[in-house]
DNA sequence: CTTTCGTGATACCTTTTGGTATTATTTTAA
DNA sequence: TTAAAATAATACCAAAAGGTATCACGAAAG
């Protein structure tokens, strides 16, 4: 899963970026004070989580936000719909408890 | 965040057992194989990450989901709604080019 | 009170992670 | 065709992660 993927700051930083409009790794790197090559393992990472997509074009790679893979990994939350209803309801019969 | 905490696949596990009911340490530790120890550094995680709630209860320890937590981490992917929202009004775009 | 059961807390080990530095490789521009 | 620019690839390092083993502590059952 991404999850992986967005345990680290800086990769969610980038995601949020690429959300603006997608970039080459230079251009993403400009945006942080660590080295290129640094930043590129962060797209390795991302890319293998499938949240980015990259295309080359010419000499550069763009990378681009996958929006499936995240997707999937909200997706993976769903799991606690049921749940979260449950506390919900429970909270909603508390207050209505304390109406009447 | 509690990205992190959700980064490893027990952890993940650990979350979606306790959102069937809530467990002791030794309850969640009886679903893996590992020791209890190492257990109970998964939930101290998922418990930084503010994922879980903890009560004691005589001498035992209750974990429990914290749905507020895990909304936190949902709410962190609203930043691309509007993202996806673009994308899919694209594709309409395009699937309507088609039509006509 | 003593024993026992569930946890807490350390210490330690191995693997992974996040980073740098350096050296190719490839594409474009002169 | 040579030089420069963008990225790829590799080696290396320190710190963190994930695990075990071990011992200490507090509540509860006899």
């Amino acid at each position: 899963m991404g999850f992986r993927a967005l345990a680290d700051p800086t990769r969610r930083n980038i995601l949020y970026m690429l959300a603006k409009d997608e970039m080459t790794i230079a251009e993403v790197a400009d945006n942080f004070q660590m080295t290129r090559a640094a930043v590129k393992k962060h797209l390795a990472i991302l890319h293998d989580g499938d949240l980015i997509t990259v295309r080359t074009s010419g000499r550069t790679r763009v990378n681009a936000l996958n929006p499936d893979g995240l997707r999937r990994v909200v997706d993976w939350f769903s799991y606690f719909d049921a749940f979260w209803d449950d506390h919900l309801s429970a909270l909603k019969s508390e207050i209505e408890k304390d109406i009447q």
